[in-house]
DNA sequence: ACTACACCTAGA
DNA sequence: CTAGGTGTAG
């Protein structure tokens, strides 16, 4: 009791069943890559599985405060934090903004459980497994930080993102304010310093490819400088330092009002944005929850179905065939698409076998997945090779993954007839990169 | 328009 | 050898 109130104490509390929004599955499935997160140490070990306090603190740096939350069953508990050097901002107003940030990012006013329901009815393969992933939802970032999040992330892993990402901040931005871990004010020991995200100027230098690189970010460095310099160019840079929004920021943003095409357009333009960075950006920055960004899974198994008819299965996915898959997923499920690939798909990657968010997987998963009730094919599904199973519970996620993707495309196959196919090719309009129409 | 292939780096 | 790719030259 006592310890339940200590662990939101000094917080504002937000109403909010956890399957609307679980913070500990939506700010570490590849998302967001610069969120800090704190285990909570509880007062008595018995009260460990008491479901009803916080187990984690989020904290997220904006441009002017720090924003801290925490989660229970039923709410979500806020509280930000601003330099004492920055015009004193009575505590109420100051939260009010930070509750009108929170209900932007996270996108509140889009309601979860009535989607659910929608991708259940659309997928029999969804509403098989809608148990397991609860929660999950879009968030909707800060386009420039996104695309720069994505451009680091070709060839690469989440944890290496996150590491390059917080390069990122802590190299070109100075600190707005440290902090202590949570729990403790033991002393000033474990003070961390948070940094707000880097506006394109700052990144646009010339010198900066240079520095990334030595910082560990590869080829990427140079795609990072290129592409922050051509909206810096392309935009011009801010008046006046350390104001708001910088003018390729705000260019960045219009996008969102553009159609998907459009706006993809525009992004592909950049360095180090190919269809799949593109397609990140547009559905988790620029209000585009249609978008499927086509991943290496579905990749291989698009290519398998939709690949060459008969012969070799080594086609590679162009970008027709990109559309199309793309096209064929939004006809499966919807206008949301995007959001429902990412509870099936972006969701149970590593990370989560490690923080227990996916309920056990029943050792006959794979094969309901694989043969589904309903209206599915009675296609057999390949069954994963031998020589894979190692037997780990991450190996075993995985494989399952693969198993409802190839599931998707099964049924997609099979009801091809029916399925209406339109898809604009990219590549003609896309005359050349780098130049106006 | 489609196909190869190199590209940085950390970790199985 | 791959990890949630992209630029470039044939």
């Amino acid at each position: 009791m006592a310890a339940a109130a200590a662990l939101t104490a000094g917080f504002r509390k937000l109403p909010l069943p956890l399957a609307q929004l679980s913070l500990a599955a939506v700010l570490q499935c590849g998302q967001s890559f610069r969120w800090s997160i704190f285990p909570l140490t509880r007062c008595a070990p018995d009260t460990a599985a008491d479901a009803t306090t916080p187990s984690h603190e989020y904290r997220f740096c904006l441009k002017d405060r720090v924003v801290c939350l925490r989660q229970t069953p039923d709410a979500l508990y806020y509280r930000s934090v601003c330099p004492t050097s920055l015009k004193p901002l009575d505590d109420d107003t100051r939260e009010a903004q930070t509750l009108s940030w929170i209900r932007d990012y996270f996108q509140l006013d889009v309601d979860l459980l009535q989607l659910y329901e929608e991708w259940s009815d659309r997928d029999p393969v969804f509403r098989k497994l809608r148990h397991r992933f609860s929660g999950i939802r879009l968030l909707r970032q800060d386009p420039f930080e996104c695309l720069l999040s994505f451009i680091c992330s070709s060839n690469n892993n989440i944890k290496r993102i996150s590491k390059m990402v917080k390069a990122l901040c802590t190299e070109y931005t100075p600190a707005l304010l440290s902090l202590p871990p949570p729990d403790e004010a033991e002393g000033e020991l474990g003070v961390e310093a948070y940094h707000p995200f880097p506006p394109p100027s700052v990144l646009s230098a010339p010198e900066v490819a240079a520095n990334l690189r030595k910082l560990g970010f590869g080829y990427r460095a140079d795609f990072i400088q290129k592409t922050a310099k051509m909206l810096v160019d392309a935009h011009g840079s801010p008046s006046v330092a350390g104001t708001r929004p910088e003018p390729a920021e705000e260019w960045l943003s219009k996008l969102r009002a553009m159609t998907t095409a459009d706006a993809r357009i525009e992004l592909l333009k950049l360095m180090g944005v190919g269809r799949k960075v593109a397609d990140c950006v547009l559905l988790m920055s620029m209000d585009k929850p249609e978008v499927v960004p086509v991943d290496t899974h579905v990749h291989d198994i698009a290519k398998k179905y939709y690949g060459v008819a008969g012969s070799k299965a080594k086609t590679n996915m162009t970008p027709q065939l990109y559309d199309m898959v793309n096209t064929k997923l939004v006809n499966v499920w919807g206008t949301y698409a995007g959001w429902a690939q990412s509870v099936l798909f972006t969701s149970d990657l590593k990370a989560f076998a490690s923080y227990g968010l996916d309920s056990p997987v029943p050792s006959d998963s794979t094969t309901a997945v694989a043969t589904p009730t309903g209206s599915l094919p009675a296609t057999p599904m390949q069954s994963p090779s031998p020589s894979k199973r190692k037997r780990g519970k991450k190996v075993a996620v995985q494989e399952e993954t693969v198993a409802v993707t190839a599931a998707v495309f099964e049924r997609l196959s099979a009801t091809e007839g029916a399925v209406e196919v339109e898809y604009f090719t990219l590549a003609e309009r896309v005359k050349r990169r780098r130049r106006g129409p």
